[in-house]
DNA sequence: GGCGACGAGTGAATTGTTTCAATGAAATTG
DNA sequence: CAATTTCATTGAAACAATTCACTCGTCGCC
């Protein structure tokens, strides 16, 4: 492996210079930068990052942990992310918890060892513990989807009681009076500010919260949809809209609607949560909570490397809250007896 | 910052012993690894990688490239490399080269510069001069979705050419006679194939070559898709069946000939690639042409494994290839005068 | 009791880079 | 022309771990 030192040897000059021709070019000679850039790219010099970022103390790149890079809307926040990111010159180590508290833990450990410049992270752990410990590293974080505890940190999320408001809202505008709620884990602090928002839409309707019909599942994909409406099928008094967690889940409830013969929207209609691309060319075209998914991964992208670039204590930590947006589709469309009473 | 020699110092053991403590404890007496173990967890040391690597000369991270993380397919070739490497006690630093050269050319530097273990990509350059230069480092990679050139290592593919001679087989068998192929950017090796496969399905049915009008795209997204639809809806001699070099561009085109009240399969049917999840899940559900996204994945992770495990020289390099399978749904229907002649 | 073996622990060398005080030469100034 | 400033370059220390040749007891055995 080709060292500095043989960069030095084969230009004739010391290791400083070659550092100094890659690091600050304009302290250097014209003509002995140009003779190392010559050996450089003669021997094929690429220069080790670890002896670098062990005499400079930080490494150039981000941690990013998602709760799972299966769901269309995480990869749009850790595109947007990275993009960020890359305009600073930092990489983006993107890692996926798969909703689990020991493999966010894990990971975590992992960013730790790595003395990644900063952290952005969804936690799956609800108790905020794993967040807490990490804390006590001194690596700056930021929460995604996700609002602060304590203001250990900044955080960008959006405000999931208003969009399970809006969802359910929209709902009993159009006379449902049964509702299921797919919920996914319980754990998680989306699902748990989802379901005060549905609850808060019931009670603004004047329907009691017993009107909604609770079906928690372990993950939040296809395959939990799917099951999920299993279940749904099996009730003895089914509702007539479910409201989901998210698209992945939406899209596995119509799969098995569809499959049962049971009509979407007449029969049931759905109401899905993320509006992501695959929601709107689904077999029924989705209605669904939109997430200003790309805004949020750029804005807490920006407020880490604001916290890093700001001199010690030129930060203070921020809560950014943004707004979802209900979108109608097909899957929702207002049955009639719409504003009526009971159906 | 808590550094081994705090931790040696707490423990009243030398800086060599509470290495030995971390890395080979069956060296170290019983009572003096609880001391260290406890001065551990008190100053909350976290060993740093960066130190370790610059001494033992190698990382323990992978680095993986795909095209695009947008897309579901790679997602699931992503997770289930990652799944093989983690078992292997590995972690995977996951980037995407948005399918440019320039891109895919800056990421391995990044992989190179911080002497990842080994390297799993997809090439996005077409003519493998960015995997040649990157060969130079001595890094080990393994090609996915992509044969190797010239066995200069790895790879694991699935045949593209049969995969498009299954596509348009199975319209020529419905009868189709003009066949549109909305093929993405041509740089890519994936897509030159699947027309050769396309092309090949032609001669076999004894139908020209002239018979494939080809809609080349700039990217492989849904946008893509919806793009090429308007096209395919402007030409004079509109065709009956459309391939698409993948599900999302089939998901776009599927949408614009929905809204342009082109009826699907009936009016033009639509025939997908790598059969992702949304494809069951759309408005017509997709036929496609499933490739073994997660076997790809374990594989192309398990030869370099095996690669980096092997004694210098006791590793071959292998070319695997997996056959694609076809999966028939309502977007690709027979119709009637299937079998006959033309229409 | 002396000798060898063994187990546990030490401490210095090593890894590849950056950084900075020091050096030397050239240019500028009074 | 001496003194000062500027500029390019050097060389060694520092970073935080691992590794390995050694040391120091202790034990067993003849």
């Amino acid at each position: 492996m080709i060292v500095i030192k043989d960069v030095a040897r084969r230009a004739g000059v010391s290791v400083g210079t070659v550092s100094n021709v890659i690091n600050s070019p304009e302290r250097v000679g014209e003509d002995t930068r140009r003779r190392v850039e010559a050996a450089i790219a003669e021997l094929g010099y690429v220069r080790n990052v670890h002896a670098r970022q062990l005499r400079v103390g930080h490494s150039r790149i981000l941690g990013l942990l998602v709760l799972d890079m299966g769901n269309p809307f995480f990869v749009d926040v850790a595109r947007a992310a990275e993009r960020a990111a890359h305009r600073a010159g930092l990489g983006v180590m993107v890692c996926t918890s798969n909703q689990s508290a020991s493999e966010e833990e894990e990971y975590l450990a992992l960013f730790a060892e790595q003395r990644v410049r900063g952290v952005l992270l969804t936690p799956a752990d609800g108790s905020g513990r794993t967040v807490e410990a990490f804390g006590r590293h001194g690596i700056p974080f930021v929460l995604v989807d996700r609002v602060g505890a304590g203001g250990a940190g900044c955080s960008v999320s959006v405000d999931d009681v208003a969009g399970g408001t809006l969802a359910v809202g929209h709902l009993t505008a159009a006379g449902h009076r049964r509702i299921a709620y797919v919920s996914g884990p319980p754990h998680l602090q989306q699902i748990r500010d989802r379901r005060a928002g549905a609850l808060a839409a019931l009670a603004e309707a004047g329907i009691g919260a017993e009107a909604l019909i609770e079906l928690p599942t372990e993950t939040l994909d296809v395959a939990a949809g799917r099951d999920a409406a299993s279940r749904l099928l099996g009730l003895s008094q089914r509702p007539t809209a479910v409201f989901c967690a998210n698209d992945l889940i939406a899209l596995g409830v119509l799969q098995t609607l569809f499959a049962a013969g049971v009509g979407v929207p007449q029969d049931m209609a759905i109401v899905g949560y993320d509006d992501i691309e695959f929601a709107a060319a689904a077999a029924v075209p989705l209605t669904s909570v939109r997430q200003p998914a790309a805004a949020m991964g750029r804005l807490a992208a920006e407020l880490l490397l604001e916290e890093l670039a700001g001199e010690s204590g030129a930060h203070e930590h921020r809560q950014v809250v943004l707004q979802p947006e209900l979108v109608v589709r097909r899957s929702s469309l207002v049955r009639r007896g719409a504003n009526g009473g009971p159906l």
